[in-house]
DNA sequence: AGCAGCGATACCTGGGGGGTATCGAGTGAG
DNA sequence: CTCACTCGATACCCCCCAGGTATCGCTGCT
């Protein structure tokens, strides 16, 4: 199986339009056609079905779009690092880290902290990405190692070690009459006038739902600020919050463990280094 | 980059040599050699480096030849997937699970029995295999699931479940001086007239050593009660050792880890439920 | 019935993947 | 020193197939 084959199957898997899927390939929608054809003979597998109104994935479609996704990556990502690698070997090595905008700051400022200490430390760049999307860029090769929190973010298919543990507070806004309480169960905020926001899914649409849309936490704490919204955050964000808001333990959520992540594979000096020093923390 | 490439460059890697690497591929050298050009100008990295006299892997190279394989194996594993997916959709679902020979005998037979019992229970085939093998047919797809040992087996990239941790023991031909110890440390063994036997690698070549090499677990045995050699095996093997056998509690062995593991993403029906009942045994 | 949307089919074209022949550089034997 | 040999690169040719255009056939909506 070809990845030209396989990028035009997932093209149409995610339109379930052929029309459309060939625009975004930039071809004609004969040859996408004919690819998936081909590509259906090659497996033996119907991955599509075609009434001439409408496309449908059937179960092996299913499959295939999501571990051909997959395996996109590890293509993509096998050529991303074998470049890396080259640079590393020019001289320029350096780790790319990612991490949520906004979250574990603390912890990762001690870890580029500790680590720059180390003997043979290599420059760590910082990137910041929106919710969920991480895992993907660890696995596509544009990162090289993450800090993550379980169990919002996926570790699939992931190498990880744990960092900490911490429990969450329920941010809300200053005088709100929940402030009172020394401490809260998912319920009462639930059952309080303040509905929880809703976040982007990956392919950037929202669920629904009657809390506010947010796109990140500046968003966010201005929200809450406003009496909109409130959120349910880890103990470590509670020193960057504003004056206007508070935060109230809560007792019942599951605790969130901050990991470092990196892809199987790949366990080069520099990462190594990384990850031991993460863990000694 | 397409597969074809990614297929060229590995043959190369491997062989290094372009017309065995050819050979291999079953096409002529030159144009074998054009493809690895074409790869290095597309990526803009030296891959090999070549003396017209010797072909070398550069650093670069080396990061591809292992991302590269892994690529290939998820390109090849979509692909399987895909076709069981239909099948199991056209009714003959099943799961594949892959053992080591000889491991975990009796705790698969209760997993099998349990999950047998469960309300929509596909059917399982089981499949034996060589040390070391049983991470690569899970990711390529292959099989589905797979027992396996930590620390032994790599569980790199997979996702586990912990099933049963076990103490090890040293099995000695009966009448042997060291059975009439209570417990033995790794050095009393290494100390004593039997040495341990050499296992081969995956690529079929044995490591160089005094101890007899050996394929199977029979064939250990039988070599044990010959007195030519002592190994090292987990508790639960204890059942099945001949009489002429005889086992002592290794005291400072790392203790082993029975795991059942599966490819990240597949989360099927029955996979999962299988999962399910393995944890709760 | 007519039309519009959409995937499939028919047919053509060009680029590139694959082949053979050959070169040229390095190496080892004598 | 040179001659022969090995092995990757180059030159050149062919043809297959990816991709394009035109069109068909089916279907659901006015």
């Amino acid at each position: 199986m070809e990845t030209r084959e396989l990028r035009y199957f997932v093209a149409v898997a995610e339109e379930l339009h052929f029309g459309r899927a060939a625009e975004r390939l930039g071809i004609a929608q004969p040859p996408l056609s004919r690819a998936i054809q081909q590509l259906e003979r090659r497996l033996g597998v119907t991955l599509l079905q075609r009434s001439s109104r409408a496309v449908a994935l059937t179960d092996a479609g299913a499959v295939l779009l999501v571990e051909g996704r997959a395996a996109l990556d590890a293509v993509e990502a096998a050529g991303r690092r074998a470049r890396r690698a080259a640079l590393a070997a020019a001289g320029a090595p350096g780790l790319v880290l990612v991490t949520k905008a906004g979250a574990a700051i603390e912890l990762l400022a001690k870890l580029l902290d500790a680590y720059a200490a180390e003997p043979d430390a290599v420059s760590v760049d910082v990137l910041l990405c929106g919710p969920g999307e991480q895992g993907t860029l660890l696995r596509d090769g544009r990162a090289d190692v993450a800090l993550l929190h379980r169990p919002f973010d996926s570790v699939l298919g992931l190498d990880t070690e744990e960092l900490s543990t911490e429990g969450q507070v329920v941010v809300l806004p200053a005088g709100h009459p929940l402030t009172s309480r020394t401490q809260l169960r998912l319920a009462d905020v639930t059952a309080s006038d303040l509905p929880l926001p809703r976040w982007p899914r990956p392919d950037g649409t929202y669920p629904d739902g009657p809390g506010p849309q947010v796109r990140d936490k500046t968003q966010l704490l201005q929200l809450i600020a406003l009496g909109r919204t409130a959120a349910v955050l880890p103990e470590s964000a509670r020193p960057q919050l504003r004056d206007d808001l508070a935060a109230v333990p809560l007792v019942d959520a599951l605790p969130v463990t901050t990991v470092i992540a990196w892809p199987p594979h790949s366990r080069s000096r520099p990462l190594a280094d990384l990850v031991m020093t993460a863990t000694r923390l």
